[in-house]
DNA sequence: ACAAAAGTGTTACACGTACACCCATGA
DNA sequence: TCATGGGTGTACGTGTAACACTTTTGT
């Protein structure tokens, strides 16, 4: 009988070299965005070892035999800011022959938006590892990260506009100037004033608060609240959010 | 000094187990589609082994331990039919522990759009392995198959909205109302024919042959071809395809 | 002459854009 | 009372939706 693929994976198994195919390590990196409200920002790390010592990455980790990958990833996001249910998204998988000097690997990549004002820097050893870097000056980055970084950001782009996760990354409670704000710095742009909010408002996502903001040297804005519930019922109904 | 990841792959190379965490094998499934001028396809191969023998299944191979993922796509869709240079895509990974029963599989789906006239089933034993399923037919698939088709099927109608990937899926040269036809059943809607070619044209994308349809019991329809070119130069001046 | 589908023009309306203006607060 | 940003109204133009109509072919 003929050796001919079926395509079907893992029929290989029959191969005699069969446990040359189960040689990969598997990666998981996670873009972590967040916003100060003034700049959009990643959580990079500094790494401490060669290849790349002292260059900046992308946190992440080998992938544990017996992990799914979310978990792995979430597993990465609890270790480093302490934080669990973060939006998390996969974003793309790296795989090329060389893109790692120690082995072949293969990384699936994340992108998760966190409320910056939620992280804290965990007080142990290497919570100075952690750190926020404004995305307009990164410098090199190791391995390829600085293309899974390009990657993850035009896709928060093009997302953005097309999906309610602007909110992932302001506080709860927040001002249209605000959210006005995110949306320019992120995509560089700007809008205006008076039909930005008419957009945003005739969508109906978010509730008004009975609250302004206080100790601003002008007239206080009021404050406003995302409802996913809500956007959530609109969806079934066809409604497509667009920015 | 205590054991404290610094998150960044692979620094647990110098881990004494090292060797369990590169155990696993990777796959690429590759979700083709296609158009005949009625309904859109999928090809498919038939299981002829155990586990899920008989059950329909997206075509697709282990990665050799020295081929990127694309190659090994690319290297999958050419010996199934043929072609080579064909679009495509990668959709998402697949990574559950369990979701192969016969080993720690992570795989890569992608999805592939192409002329259905173009493909021509190889004169092989194994042809008639792969054959085109109207995607409104499917039944039970292999693995977490079904899964991936779905997730390629909303990716593609996302997609086809937004850039004009439609094309690869028809033959070089189309009337609009093939165009028309193929973006229907694509997204299950319908269009107003006379503002659909409005639309299209002022895009200015297609070019109008000198050709109409031939042997046709009605008024022949003229013949078009979309212009990459055009895309490519429209796209640099901040043109943005939509449907 | 008729059926069938190609192809075009017209109108009403919704929506986005631009811009001017008023309002509330702290200093 | 001034500076600063919050907040709103209006007028205009573009784009979309709905629909009626004319044209060209094969039978």
């Amino acid at each position: 009988m003929p050796a001919q693929p079926d395509y079907s994976p893992v029929n290989t198994l029959n191969h005699p070299d069969i446990a040359e195919y189960f040689s990969f390590g598997i990666s998981v990196d996670c873009v972590v965005f967040g916003y100060d409200g003034k700049d959009v920002k990643v959580l990079l790390i500094e790494r401490g070892t060669d290849p790349y010592l002292g260059y900046q990455a992308i946190p992440g980790d080998l992938v544990h035999p017996h992990e799914d990958a979310v978990t792995a990833t979430q597993r990465v996001l609890r270790d480093l800011t302490g934080l669990k249910d973060v939006y998390l998204e996969q974003l793309q998988t790296f795989a090329s022959v060389n893109r790692h000097p120690l082995g072949r690997v293969a990384t699936i990549a994340y992108y998760s938006l966190l409320k910056i004002g939620d992280y804290n820097p965990r007080p142990s050893s290497w919570a100075t590892a952690a750190q926020w870097t404004p995305i307009q000056d990164l410098g090199d980055m190791a391995f390829d990260h600085k293309e899974i970084f390009n990657a993850a950001l035009e896709r928060l782009q093009t997302k953005v506009r097309q999906k309610p996760i602007g909110f992932e990354l302001l506080p709860e409670e927040f001002t249209l100037a605000d959210l006005q704000h995110l949306y320019e710095t992120l995509l560089n742009t700007e809008f205006d004033k008076a039909n930005f909010r008419k957009k945003i408002l005739a969508m109906d996502l978010l509730i008004a608060l009975d609250k302004t903001q206080k100790a601003v040297r002008h007239r206080p804005a009021r404050l406003y609240r995302f409802d996913p519930a809500r956007y959530d019922a609109l969806s079934k109904r066809g409604f497509h959010f667009e920015l």
